[in-house]
DNA sequence: TTGTGTTTTATTGCCTCC
DNA sequence: GGAGGCAATAAAACACAA
């Protein structure tokens, strides 16, 4: 197979390599054969292009590595750099550090690449414009890899954070419900003690706060707690969070019971309003704090939207979307 | 020294823009 | 239709472990 060689020198709009069906084409006509063919230029006499030279990689020649710009000082050396040349004419040669070094600093400067930046930094670096532009499209390449690398950390890191700030939200939300759940059944034992609590009232206040936990549409909360935050921020009272106070207890009770498990709990009363003996709404009110407890670790809560106490799909929580 | 993985240079084909 | 950009790819050059 045929190396990719390059040709010298330049006529209008000729940018000094040819494609390798040009290559084909012209060495099976009337170009020389060989190392030769590819050196053949079809004009030379407008070129700016400071030649072979400048086309070699100096790496690993005579012992190390010799910097681009001292090989124009270096006339003396013309015939062996030439000679040189002819050798790795159809070899694929890599820029030197410095040619490299010169090009990302305008590529850092803009990294697309005018005609006239290009002819430019060719001439400056003896190189061919056709080069240049390649080496800006590879650069190009190279940087749009890297930001992309890049832009998949920082969303990672992202979506790191906000993982731990859920799973601590959803810790907190645990602890409070717990705490929740014995400070009911502490007021219920305390008040079915003194025969004062009317448990008909409760269940009713219950079920309707139940039945508005729909969720906020603007912050995704369930509407029974935005409404409850404001109620309690508009009260200003002390007792806001006063765990010894029914109405707080009744409200935080309604927002945490599922309204099957509510349902259920008290379907007595509803299915027949003749029995209201303290008795049976003790069992109901026992049997619903049991199952409330048994379930603690099922998802809150309780809507018929099914959404979790954070406005999320409950499918979501593990934040399936992301993949490793 | 050699095999192998990575980087760099260059080509090809397709697309868009003027 | 030509110029230039980009994605995909080839292939040479390079780095490095065994």
């Amino acid at each position: 197979m045929m190396a990719p060689g390059i040709l010298y020198g330049g006529s209008s709009n000729f940018d000094g390599v040819f494609t390798q069906k040009q290559r084909d084409v012209f060495s099976s006509s009337t170009a020389p054969k060989g190392h030769l063919g590819s050196l053949f230029a079809p004009a030379s006499s407008s070129s700016n292009f400071l030649g072979s030279s400048s086309m070699v990689s100096f790496r690993g020649v005579n012992g190390g590595k010799r910097s681009f710009f001292d090989s124009f000082d270096q006339d003396d050396n013309e015939a062996d750099e030439l000679g040189e040349y002819l050798h790795q004419a159809e070899k694929k040669r890599r820029l030197t550090d410095n040619q490299v070094q010169f090009l990302e600093k305008s590529f850092g400067e803009e990294n697309k690449l005018e005609p006239e930046r290009k002819v430019q930094l060719a001439k400056e670096l003896g190189l061919q414009p056709r080069q240049i532009a390649i080496w800006f499209q590879n650069r190009r390449a190279r940087w749009k890899t890297k930001q992309l690398e890049k832009d998949y950390d920082e969303l990672r890191n992202r979506y790191d954070t906000l993982k731990s700030n859920y799973n601590n939200l959803l810790k907190e939300k645990e602890d409070l419900r717990t705490e929740v759940f014995r400070l009911t059944g502490k007021l219920f034992i305390k008040e079915k003690g003194n025969g004062q609590l009317d448990l008909r009232d409760e269940h009713k206040h219950s079920n309707a706060l139940a039945k508005e936990t729909v969720v906020d549409p603007m912050s995704n909360v369930p509407a029974l707690v935005v409404k409850h935050q404001q109620e309690d921020l508009s009260s200003a009272k002390s007792d806001v969070f006063d765990s010894e106070s029914p109405r707080y207890t009744s409200r935080m009770h309604s927002s945490v019971v599922d309204q099957d498990d509510s349902a259920r709990a008290f379907e007595t009363d509803q299915s027949d309003s003749s029995q209201d003996d303290d008795e049976n709404f003790s069992k109901n009110m026992l049997s619903t704090a049991n199952l409330l407890g048994k379930d603690a670790d099922d998802d809150y809560p309780a809507t018929s939207s099914n959404l979790s106490y954070f406005g999320f799909p409950v499918e979501d929580q593990g934040f399936g979307f992301w993949t490793y």
